[in-house]
DNA sequence: GACCTGCTGCGGCTTG
């Protein structure tokens, strides 16, 4: 029995809070925790006490006495880190130490209280940390030189990505300033990988996995609609949709923030024609902040009313809004790990479980829909692509430390590149290879053996832009009554006297000023949804895996309303007679003498990357949309010999990619710290990050086409 | 088809 190991306040705690027995998840972390010297990743579902699982056994061990900060929890999010915050400073208050929040909106005056006397934990955003790091590097010694344990929270959103790659390399910076070795747990309710997982501490082999895969019962419910238009969704699922959150409290997931506005607009609509509440709210992130906080804590808050947020994945993390009745996805999430964390919000009360209600407007949506749900009820994560070869978050780290050194030996500075273990994949010579060409680009200029920022380099490294990883959208801000409403983006839509929906309300556009990007607006009674732009979809190689294997298999799924049966009954049938045998090594092809049609099934990054080899080779292809991206249609004869052509660009996929570069140089600007590089780094980025060349070269070598019908 | 996340320093203002 842990418990009896843990210090007595921390039991006292657990004894106030009336806790009849601990979570599985915090049974073992805390055995492991105080009995090992080992980093843990703590993986288990969405409300199961994954943060007391890590600070009751954390808050028995340290020794409070020492001064300096020795717990750092790390979160992805500001919302987080002051919704924990509250837990975690009425959990500290039974050992008598501070708890201090450190982020960009946090006051002025708690971080002067820590600076004068460093003690007990603290809450930080990684670029908070980075800020600290390049402006102020002392307060990291002052503040961090004797950590004990870092927490890191929703650590799948870290793994391979941009933004982890760069904690990765702060934590290693970190222990540089730390004599004694801090230990690592990381939280998350979606990981995809955990061999990755464990790669995050730096430390592969001291670092272990305590997995909890027990899962809350769930009911799951299709409803198929098709659609009517591209743009409005049929007015039959928002009657149906309406009838259905009336009377309960939920939140409806769409995709996209234009099909936010326009369901939470029209279902208000709906409910005062019906005499229903009115509490129905916009989330996303061009709402104002002040209005998502209030819906936030509308939810929070609301015991006896009923609501229903219309919201992306910005209320898909841990921010506490309570629990919701139902969770109603409108057309297919674009991940498992995405649909997961969406579900996981219903049923977090005690004894309840969730509701998933999937709604569809066309056939491979549905089918997208069932994949994702299937390959979760059989366990199923999708892994996170990883950036192996980091050169551009590499550029920048080199950039912070020069910044924070106020200029660095050159030896130095590749000696702390080449041990920070988010660049162990990268060789000596291109640590050289980019610093030199940092040096022509005079964003390093080099005095002897030293290294300090060159002219241009000082415009980054001066601007706060120069802490994150990822690019800031520009849009223009919509003002009502000196009232911020929100955000929209630049486009035709927005001009004088349209109407448009935003935060849930109708708004008419009197005046718009490129100039100070305002648009000025007033509240109207009829308007159209906002057209925002976003970034490629990536759906991993395993949904269109499980999308083609349900095409081809006989299996029925109870969960299936009779429309979405008859749809799947459909789409069936026209694969029934296309031949295919093995789902896994065979694809079908369908063709005439103009144009063909082949089937990928492989994910999205397969699927472009065959895309792009086919252009190179003469060929004009495009993704085709109403085959739910599914398949590449080519506006030329098909053949066998074309298509394993293909093959011979295996040698040659460098040079091919330095000429698209070429000729659409805009294509850097996808990487916010990449375009500084030079030109083959860049090149290695585009194979890493938007394409699969292995997987398509793969594909063409393994998988045999068979002939479908004619088109 | 089209999610999301974060931020210093400084000048200049107001307020106690």
């Amino acid at each position: 029995m842990p418990y009896k190991f843990l210090s007595d306040p921390i039991r006292q705690y657990i004894y106030d809070k009336q806790w009849e027995q601990l979570r599985p998840i915090q049974e073992v972390a805390i055995g492991k925790i105080l009995s090992t010297n080992s980093n843990y990743i703590l993986a288990s579902r969405t409300a199961s006490g994954k943060t007391e699982a890590a600070f009751l056994p954390i808050l028995s061990t340290v020794d409070f006495s020492e001064s300096g900060i020795q717990v750092l929890y790390i979160s992805p999010l500001i919302a987080l880190i002051n919704d924990q915050i509250i837990r975690i400073e009425e959990l500290c208050k039974y050992i008598d130490i501070p708890v201090t929040k450190w982020h960009g909106e946090a006051s002025r005056s708690g971080k002067d209280r820590v600076l004068k006397e460093p003690r007990g934990v603290m809450l930080i955003t990684p670029e908070s940390l980075e800020a600290m790091f390049v402006t102020k590097p002392h307060n990291i010694t002052h503040l961090f030189s004797n950590l004990k344990f870092v927490i890191i929270d929703e650590i799948h959103l870290f793994i391979g990505t941009d933004r982890g790659i760069q904690l990765k390399s702060i934590l290693s910076r970190l222990r540089e300033e730390n004599k004694k070795t801090f230990r690592i747990i990381g939280l998350s309710a979606t990981i995809g990988d955990y061999e990755e997982a464990k790669r995050f501490t730096g430390d592969e082999e001291n670092t272990k996995v305590l997995l909890d895969k027990s899962t809350k019962p769930m009911t799951t419910v299709f409803r198929y609609f098709r659609e009517e238009s591209r743009i409005e969704l049929p007015s039959k699922l928002l009657e149906d949709l309406y009838w259905h959150v009336r009377d309960n409290k939920t939140l409806i997931f769409p995709n996209s923030r234009g099909r936010v506005e326009e369901i939470s607009v029209k279902l208000k609509n709906i409910s005062k024609k019906n005499g229903g509440h009115t509490n129905f709210f916009a989330h996303h992130s061009a709402v104002n902040k002040e209005e998502r906080e209030f819906v936030e804590f509308f939810a929070k808050n609301s015991k006896r009313q009923n609501f229903s947020i219309s919201c992306t994945s910005t209320l898909e993390l841990g921010i506490d809004i309570g629990s919701v009745d139902e969770v109603i996805q409108i057309d297919a999430s674009n991940s498992v790990s995405s649909l997961i964390q969406r579900v996981g919000r219903s049923g977090r009360r005690k004894g309840s479980c969730s509701k998933l209600v999937l709604y569809a407007t066309t056939p491979w949506s549905m089918l997208q829909s069932l994949a994702c749900w299937n390959l979760h009820r059989r366990g199923y994560i999708e892994p996170t692509d990883v950036t192996v070869r980091p050169y551009d978050i590499l550029g920048h780290q080199a950039l912070s430390i020069i910044k924070g050194w106020h200029g660095i030996d050159y030896k130095t500075l590749v000696q702390k590149l080449s041990s920070n273990f988010a660049f162990q994949n990268i060789q000596k010579t291109d640590f050289f290879e980019i610093i030199e060409h940092f040096i022509q680009e005079d964003l390093i200029e080099k005095l002897g053996n030293e290294l300090i920022i060159g002219v241009k380099g000082e415009k980054l490294v001066n601007s706060s832009d120069f802490y994150s990883t990822f690019a800031q959208e520009i849009n223009l801000q919509a003002i009502y009554n000196n009232n911020v409403i929100g955000e929209l983006p630049f486009s035709l839509q927005v001009q004088s006297n349209n109407n448009l929906f935003l935060a849930a309300k109708i708004w008419k556009i009197e005046e718009v000023d490129l100039k100070t990007r305002k648009v000025y607006v007033i509240p109207a009674n009829d308007g159209e949804k906002p057209i925002f732009s976003g970034a490629t979809v990536n759906v991993h190689s395993s949904i269109h895996r499980e999308m083609f294997t349900i095409l081809l298999s006989k299996g029925e799924f109870d969960v299936l309303d009779e429309n979405s049966k008859l749809i799947l009954e459909d789409m069936r049938k026209i694969f029934s007679k296309m031949d295919i045998k093995n789902p896994i090594s065979e694809r079908p092809v369908m063709f005439s003498k103009k144009n063909s049609k082949i089937y990928i099934f492989a994910g999205s990054k397969i699927t472009s990357t065959l895309r792009y080899l086919l252009s190179q080779i003469g060929l004009s292809a495009s993704i085709n949309e109403s085959d739910g991206y599914c398949s590449i249609k080519i506006n030329n004869a098909f053949s066998v010999e074309k298509w394993n052509s293909i093959l011979a660009l295996q040698e040659n996929v460098d040079t091919l990619l330095f000429r698209t570069l070429e000729e659409k140089p805009y294509l850097i600007d996808v990487f916010k710290w990449g375009k500084y590089l030079p030109k083959k780094y860049i090149v290695s980025l585009i194979k890493q990050k938007l394409y699969d060349f292995d997987g398509a070269f793969d594909f063409v070598k393994t998988i045999k086409l068979k002939k479908g019908d004619e088109l």
